[in-house]
DNA sequence: GTCCAGGTTTTTA
DNA sequence: TAAAAACATGGA
């Protein structure tokens, strides 16, 4: 299956992702930890129907086997915020991205800007991260994390919420959080044992199941989402969004900031 | 110089 | 219980 809207681009730059870099029609994309870290260049203008069948790895991780024309042709029936809010980009996949990096980064991000966030991780990784064969440096696991002080995290400007990441890497490593446990559990489980850590709360939490374990009905709610709830939809409830709830949530949340198209 | 950023925790009333 | 303040940092 293929869909004719997916976009690079979208999908890179609404705010669910943090380490690629742009270069004309080139985007350079980086994923997963340390020594496994998976690097890609990929041109908008690529066929991407051949390109994905010789890259299983990017072919998952732009998740190009969801039927996402089924998906917006379900939203855009809603009503017109919901059609103004897809077809605004409606080339939009929702990544799979390494859970670890995902949690990490959006631990990162809270009171943060999108600029900062990927610029302060950026630095996290080529500081920290332990690189693959070809000399690039991956997103530091939990373990490499677990081996820095506070102060070294706050060199790479992490700030106050190099107590937040040190905790979290702890606690996978301690199995406190168990991705495997994650992975089964029901939302309102996985929330409760994300939320068990100080620094981790319910829209980091959200954000982590939707873009890390592709958690497709998770629907995190920033100061941006809602703002779109009070605005467009008042004092109803994000249920009406069905099963891809984050999906809708993507959208109206790339809409509503005016990002790139 | 002031304000704000894909929040969360701590303090205060 | 609910609202306000504190938290580091850099860019606008």
């Amino acid at each position: 299956m293929i869909d004719e809207e997916f976009s690079i681009r979208q999908s890179l730059c609404s705010g669910q992702c943090f380490r690629f870099v742009n270069n004309g029609n080139i985007w350079t994309v980086y994923s997963g930890t340390d020594e496994k870290v998976q690097c890609i260049s990929i041109s908008e203008n690529e066929d991407f129907k051949s390109f994905f069948v010789n890259h299983p790895y990017w072919r998952n991780y732009f998740d190009m086997d969801t039927d996402y024309a089924l998906i917006r042709r379900n939203f855009v029936s809603m009503g017109k915020v919901m059609e103004d809010a897809v077809n605004y980009a409606p080339g939009i996949h929702i990544l799979n991205q390494d859970p670890w990096e995902t949690l990490c980064s959006f631990v990162i991000s809270q009171n943060n800007n999108i600029k900062r966030i990927k610029k302060i991780i950026e630095k996290l990784c080529v500081r920290y991260g332990r690189k693959n064969t070809d000399g690039i440096p991956g997103f530091p696991s939990a373990q490499t994390i677990c081996e820095l002080s506070e102060t070294q995290l706050k060199e790479a400007g992490l700030g106050f919420r190099s107590t937040y990441v040190l905790n979290t890497a702890n606690a996978v490593i301690n199995n406190e959080i168990s991705f495997e446990v994650l992975k089964n559990a029901k939302k309102e489980e996985a929330v409760k044992m994300l939320t068990s850590v100080k620094g981790i709360g319910p829209k980091v939490a959200n954000c982590t199941l939707l873009f890390g374990f592709h958690r497709l009905d998770c629907f995190p709610l920033d100061t941006w989402m809602k703002k779109v709830m009070n605005e467009y939809f008042p004092n109803q409830s994000t249920e009406q969004f069905g099963d891809y709830a984050g999906v809708a949530q993507q959208h109206l949340f790339h809409w509503i900031r005016g990002g790139e198209t």
